[in-house]
DNA sequence: AATCGGTCTGAAAAGGATTGCAACACACAG
DNA sequence: CTGTGTGTTGCAATCCTTTTCAGACCGATT
């Protein structure tokens, strides 16, 4: 149905040869046969095949990105960056997502393999092992997480949370709450050791109100925790989960900031947007997205030899918008929420 | 590298089209073979390369969608649905964004039509020539977009708004005033229509505010046009643009619904959540990406023969939540805005 | 005149899976 | 004992492109 090379070959009176180089090879052909190619390949509309090329070439090229959640606006920033590095790079994209299951990734994973060149893996919640097993035979970049051995490309998450507790502190605050997410999440972890590191620093309080769904539903169940525990501001794992904070608060007739501040992470474009707009640590999830397929064509480019699983970290920043404020003159009250220096998970 | 045909065919003592026949027609071949066949294809980890299948079979086993703008909840919803029906029916899914740019879908329908066996096709934003001209060749399902002899999904946009403006109207609303989404958008076009119909039949006044862009900030812009407007009651294109408009609302300290009822349309997971909870017209998002496939899926297995270009058609649903009541005792003052009951795009 | 270098082109193989056709074995009927 | 049918398997062609290898051609040098 659709033009192959022979109808083109044919058509300007060539070998089929011919009319792959002049199509690929530009410079080994003949320029006025050349010029004969191509203006019978574009008016046949000529589109090459790409499986038959995929076919000898060893390569398909396409890419693939596993995330755990589309319709998580953190994620579809980092998308947006992939797709835009990818169509530059003339790369198709396959997109799947996990509904933040773990399992679901090993099986996409190994799914996508046969059909993609690499793999963006974004925020992986499976156990390392796992994840150390499926990817072996084909090139995955992760991303959000670190796995010793494997490319990624990270965010300095716990750089990010030390300039959120030295802003609190600086603000007057001494006892500050934080949100977690996903014990499965690396990004989680990374975050709880640059709180409680930084919270050590400036002599804070640091108190850990449990694991919650990283959605807005999980800010909002978390925001009783938060008012009970004594805090007077309140770090959340990311900024759909500030919201949900926010949205809690306000309902509590709880005034942000004046008796609570309220800190998010991601930057999402929501948070901007929002009354009082949300102080939050921004992290580049486009550029992170972009860095990833760039250094998975360059591992794609090297053919996977020398260098061991190069590692590109990006900066996180502090972004102060209306939800953090001077400490409340009075301290509140501190009764419930476990205050705790440890790890919890 | 990958374990081919042939490698299983060798371990199992088998011929290569045994092999093939044992993995997809199972029926045909001695059970024991089969089961000798099975196997090896287990033992080596046999995946059967998908390009060289789709070389012969002219069927590539992927599936395209293309949407406007991946960050927007409308679509994130969609692209769920759609992912979970192509995975189902064992598809992968390539997804791209056009980033609201309507010269980038005919691109994109053009580079995707060679890799996929069909384009679910979100909202397109070109004119019908260019979507008439290009999809021809391949099979191509709109969505949210009717075209004469083209297989299409849509929502009864229209029945939707009529929900909504009886709905005000019932709560004693006189002047309605609508924020238009973008002049491409078929959807519009279909609220429009369905707006005026039911002011008239209602005998309400409908305020047309102009075309926005269909985020946040379209809202914004459009909140303070709606208070000079004289209407009680403002419908936006989408709920994004609803809680642009609640944002500035309440910026403006105007009270809702006491003074001013919003209402959006899709009903995205967030428009749940805000204080107060967006009354909106609830748009079977999920389902309407499932449908696209379903009705795709079905048009491949047809081999595109007889029925003419079916359409699908799925209801709206009002939702009733917190920023409808009853209109405000005394009328405001009803300077600016243009009133019209003509369409305007 | 023969050789050489260089440029350009074509023939043919390869890549992995599917499938039409032929072959084979076997049982059974004629 | 032959012919027919059925059930099972293998051979080989095919899909479209890339790539290797060899050949053709031309001008120039020895």
């Amino acid at each position: 149905m659709a033009p192959t090379i022979r109808d083109v070959a044919t058509a300007a009176g060539v070998s089929q040869s011919t009319v792959s180089r002049a199509l690929s090879m530009p410079e080994l052909v003949n320029p006025a046969t050349r010029a004969r190619v191509l203006e019978a390949a574009g008016r046949l509309g000529y589109q090459p095949n790409r499986a038959a090329r995929g076919l000898i070439t060893g390569r398909t090229g396409n890419l693939g990105l596993i995330v755990p959640d589309l319709s998580n606006p953190f994620f579809s920033s980092v998308v947006k960056g992939v797709q835009a590095a990818a169509r530059g790079a003339d790369y198709s994209l396959f997109i799947a997502d996990t509904d933040e299951e773990a399992s679901a990734e090993v099986e996409l994973l190994r799914a996508l393999t046969r059909q993609v060149d690499g793999i963006v893996l974004c925020s992986p919640r499976s156990p390392d092992d796992d994840l150390a097993r499926v990817g072996v035979d084909s090139s995955v970049v992760l991303m959000n997480r670190r796995i010793e051995g494997r490319p990624s490309v990270t965010v300095d998450n716990a750089d990010g949370m030390r300039q959120a507790v030295e802003h609190l502190s600086a603000l007057g605050h001494k006892r500050i709450a934080y949100v977690a997410g996903p014990r499965t999440s690396w990004s989680n972890g990374q975050r709880e050791r640059g709180l409680h590191q930084s919270a050590e620093d400036t002599g804070s309080d640091l108190v850990h109100l449990g694991h919650f769904p990283p959605r807005f539903e999980g800010g909002v169940a978390a925001a009783d925790l938060a008012l009970a525990s004594g805090a007077t501001a309140v770090i959340a794992y990311n900024d759909v989960v500030a919201l949900g904070l926010l949205s809690r608060l306000g309902a509590r007739q709880v005034s942000v900031p004046a008796e609570m501040s309220v800190l998010g992470c991601d930057d999402i474009s929501m948070s901007a947007m929002t009354h009082p707009a949300l102080t939050t640590v921004s992290i580049p999830k486009w550029e992170a997205g972009r860095a990833a397929v760039v250094l998975l064509l360059s591992l794609l480019a090297e053919g996977a030899a020398d260098s061991p699983a190069p590692d590109r970290e990006l900066p996180a920043q502090l972004i102060v918008r209306a939800t953090t404020g001077v400490a409340p003159a009075t301290g509140r009250p501190a009764p419930g929420g476990h205050s705790t220096k440890g790890p919890t998970g």
